[in-house]
DNA sequence: CTAGGGCTAGACAACGTTGTCAACAAGGGC
DNA sequence: GCCCTTGTTGACAACGTTGTCTAGCCCTAG
């Protein structure tokens, strides 16, 4: 049924199809002002009990909701946040992603979300894609190594938080795990089973966690007297071929290896299935735990990360400094923890 | 270094910390109107290369980047979708979102996403979060069974779809699997296989996929003539502990199954949990595909599913609306796909 | 020399909401 | 009976952008 007063207002107020009735309809239809429209929808006090029911039928009658557009536009806080990372569907960071999304929902906040699929200009044009909508806030995972672009942002208000990798060359907030600590422990392990001659598979060098991991490696090679040979250690991506053919080659020959650790999560899965092919078995413990690592035979030992909490952790982090927190930039570092399930314990075996 | 005209301006467009400039600023710094500068932004015709860099010039000093919420209040259209789906973090749905979030990239839109975790309230909260951010469309995965609250929106032009499940009391597009259809080949796998007493444990009734693959088995079932005695079927959550116990209870006594066909992904990870400390071998067939399933031992036989093929079809479907499309609403099924790895090629053990 | 056309540029309103402020009525104290 | 307080209400400007419309300029054709 069109609103039969549509006729006395304006033709551009006129009920149009697509169009929804707004804040000054639902004035009219009362028969009140605007600003009492505005009170009623917002809770605001003082409206008459009668008034307000009378708005309020108003607004049931004509199906109105209120435009959150032009409410960010006078009111300046978006309550949204927007959370850039390198991809969505990567198992690691759904939890991670989820916790952020949990903290904004209790803060009041919609989530932007977006995969910059480890492409730097990618995470750029999605980050001030999201700075332009006024977004409060922003995690990122990030691709790039120069974030200076942020810098004007981040002066202008937008809080920043990087998680899992630390922003470069700008000083900012990050929660990280403690890369290099979990490499040593997971190294360590393997060393205390009688591994001497250990390999590396891990992600290309210049991603933040590649390369401590790969510290921390040669630092418990080196802490517990044991040479790297450099045909041990492989950077590069984490793609099955690549992996594959490294770790053909790491385990054959007169100075086969003996045991793996795998940089991360993809590498793991890889190693896993070409060593079950194996016909010598080869010990392995992965960076980041996975789903079912305990059902495989043997289990597969990891160096768990906690991705869901250094999501949580990060947006709390945003949202305090969206509170108005100003200490400077601080970085957090989680621990990693080692899961024994049968991989890494696997004896060295000569041959 | 502050603006040494601000003095001479109005107050209100003071350069105050945490504000940004506006176009204001930039055209009286730049010396020309207000829509010249809109013009260079947005690479409207009809201004000299003179002028132009002039413009750009002041934008680069200043740090003016365009506030899109005042665009999207001007122009009607948000350039943004909202996705809505049961829980960002289960690995089913990971691909699901970054398939919309790239077909949203590829329209030049941002993704708003959140998870209902399975609650109708949150979907519906969410749903008109979303709604009242004017985002252009929605793409939902249902966990209410009441969709009428969205009738109103959809008459005001958010293009709704509906994936993995439909919506409810309401006409709207949705892209599915054809859940009975795989159900009915999972179990008709198992049957070929010789087994004749088969257990179903699913998802909670009134799910619609969980009620689809439950009727596949049912029918699958009766289509061999084959009796389906109902304390083989078991719906209810996918907790592990209720997994356990029921498939604890299934596999036991003289009328024990010999097969298992489970409702979904989490449903199958603990029934392999549970059979492999198992003594007599079942066979067991999954709906949802999942990582790794190929490598335990027996590799899980699944009815797999492409949920980046449901997001991606979706994603589609909804900007073919947004483009004009105006067909009626329409149901897309996709099919699911029988991967034997062998855990659904074992015998039929009789005790 | 002038009329007209093409081009650049800016003034102004509008998008739908919220904050400020003033108007007005009712009620209470003197 | 008057002033002041309290409470309800609406007019108006502002948020930062874009669409419309018009002014002014230069150039060319008649």
């Amino acid at each position: 049924m069109p609103d039969s007063r549509s006729a006395a207002r304006p033709a551009t107020t006129a009920v149009r199809y697509g169009s929804r009735p707004t804040m000054k309809d639902v004035a009219a239809r009362a028969g009140v002002g605007l600003k009492t429209v505005s009170r009623v929808v917002n809770g605001e006090p003082g409206v008459t009990a009668d008034t307000e029911s009378r708005v309020r039928a108003a607004i049931e009658a004509l199906g109105f909701r209120r435009n959150d557009s032009a409410r960010i536009l006078r009111k300046g806080r978006t309550a949204s946040i927007g959370l850039v990372l390198e991809d969505l569907a990567d198992p690691f960071y759904s939890p991670l992603s989820r916790a952020v999304e949990e903290v904004a929902r209790a803060n009041g906040s919609l989530l932007f979300a977006g995969s910059s699929a480890e492409v730097p200009e990618r995470e750029e044009e999605l980050a001030l894609a999201l700075c332009a909508r006024r977004v409060d806030g922003l995690v990122i995972v990030p691709a790039s190594d120069d974030h200076r672009y942020l810098e004007p942002e981040i002066a202008a208000g937008i809080a920043t938080v990087f998680v899992d990798r630390p922003a470069s060359r700008i000083e900012a907030d990050a929660v990280l795990t403690d890369n290099a600590g979990g490499a040593r422990t997971a190294v360590a392990h393997l060393i205390a089973h009688g591994h001497r001659r250990i390999g590396f598979i891990g992600d290309r060098p210049h991603i933040h966690t590649a390369d401590e991991r790969v510290r921390g490696y040669r630092e418990a090679m080196a802490a517990h007297g044991l040479a790297v040979r450099e045909e041990w250690v492989s950077m590069g991506g984490t793609a099955p071929e690549r992996v594959r053919a490294e770790l053909e080659r790491m385990a054959s020959g007169p100075e086969a290896i003996t045991a793996l650790f795998s940089g991360n999560n993809r590498v793991t899965v890889t190693a896993v299935r070409v060593l079950s092919e194996h016909d010598r078995p080869i010990a392995l413990v992965g960076f980041d735990d996975f789903e079912l690592a305990d059902l495989l035979r043997p289990g597969v030992t990891v160096i768990a990360q906690d991705p869901a909490r250094l999501g949580r952790t990060a947006a709390e982090l945003l949202f305090r400094r969206l509170d108005g927190d100003t200490a400077p930039p601080q970085r957090v570092e989680l621990p990693g923890r080692l899961i024994p399930r049968g991989s890494g314990e696997l004896p060295a075996l000569q041959h």
